[in-house]
DNA sequence: TTAAAATTTTAGACAAGCCTAAAAAATAAA
DNA sequence: TTTATTTTTTAGGCTTGTCTAAAATTTTAA
């Protein structure tokens, strides 16, 4: 069985492992958890003495399959809880997140699969997140980051990058979710920044903005 | 803000202190968080800095306001999620008391305030007992245990008193539950055995069964 | 390619929550 | 009422997960 701490320093290693699709160095672990890089030194030894990551001194870490096998079960737990905060509790997107990130740590097997069938099976959680199979398989899913397009490319929102209540504040303000058209009009060379079509309103936004928004491209 | 093991030891004294009327001793609490007492002690010292229990060396301690209200509004979280698990993911009522001391100690009034809309602000959880509402007040129920009828007195099972997933166990196997009436035929001076109709069956229960029943009485 | 800088690890300490063993206080019994 | 027993508290130790400060290693730069 692991331990809170444990949980999250997995999840923090996941997460990173995924974005980088390298080997983690401590002081990245130590940063997404807030925490100094002796403390993350410490947790690292332990996970590796319990063989769910592999690790060499000075060289970074990363999940072996039991490590990812429980990582992902949590993360299938932290979706699905949220889908439940937005589906059935009228949560909004950007409210669910420090919940869910409690929930995530509840164990039982049962509850889960439970969960799972009265929410209806779901694909995606609110953020347009893969939700992993109770085997842990996730669907790839084809999508683009918005600040790859082009000039005149569309497509359809499907997720976003960032899923802090401030950015998704930000998307709620323009009427920007899940399933919005988006179309580049103009791209800026200089700083990467966008004018875009949502509907029939056009906005100006940040490489920052469009760095965090996943598209499906058509 | 108040930890785990904080809120576990204030919900225990809250219980001692409601099922015998009084102060509650060093060892009570160790027995029902199934420690030994010097770690109760050590519990008790700092629930008394922390002004949630008054508290003099070897006279027992009891809940300040304070801290009757933290505990009631751990189990008013327990029994919310109680009836959750049982009317929304169709759990049996001997399955949810361990799931249900998880979820207790999640940490959002949002959330368990959208909870109790979406379960219908319910008045009892699948046990009978009465879910404190978001003020802390429980409504006064009349009830009598079981082993408190005198032979040809009858009455509607409000609750047990005991939650154990056997004792749970027992009772369906008989088809008794919350809403069944019960009839005393029988009852033993000598061991206080009894003979019950339920239904229209008849069975023959020993004390601890009558014991652990309440029943309101027409 | 060697010195400076950054990263990572170790060493030692601390709080929380538990333990055992022993001391202190309260209660029961002779 | 004095002794024996039970209850409660204290003392000291252990583990988890954190910290700071210092040492070791790796990387970068001159």
């Amino acid at each position: 069985m692991f331990t809170l701490a444990e949980e999250n320093y997995l999840k923090a290693i996941f997460h990173l492992e995924n974005d980088c699709g390298t080997g983690v160095t401590t002081n990245a672990i130590a940063d997404k958890m807030d925490t100094r890089a002796s403390s993350a030194t410490d947790m690292i030894q332990k996970l590796a003495d319990k063989k769910v990551i592999s690790y060499q001194k000075y060289k970074g870490a990363s999940l072996t399959k039991k490590g990812k096998s429980i990582a992902v079960n949590i993360i299938r737990k932290h979706r699905l809880w949220e889908v439940f905060l937005v589906e059935k509790l009228d949560f909004q997107w950007d409210e669910v997140h420090e919940i869910a990130e409690q929930l995530e740590h509840i164990k039982s097997d049962a509850l889960i699969q439970r969960l799972d069938l009265f929410l209806g099976y779901p694909d995606f959680d609110p953020h347009g997140d893969p939700i992993p199979d109770k085997n842990g398989y996730i669907k790839p899913t084809e999508k683009k980051l918005l600040s790859k397009l082009k000039k005149n490319q569309q497509g359809i929102c499907v997720g976003v990058k960032e899923s802090s209540a401030k950015f998704l504040q930000y998307l709620d303000t323009r009427k920007i979710g899940i399933g919005s058209s988006i179309k580049v009009l103009e791209k800026e060379d200089f700083d990467q920044s966008m004018t875009i079509q949502v509907s029939n309103k056009q906005f100006f936004i940040t490489k920052q903005i469009s760095e965090n928004l996943y598209l499906k491209t058509i």
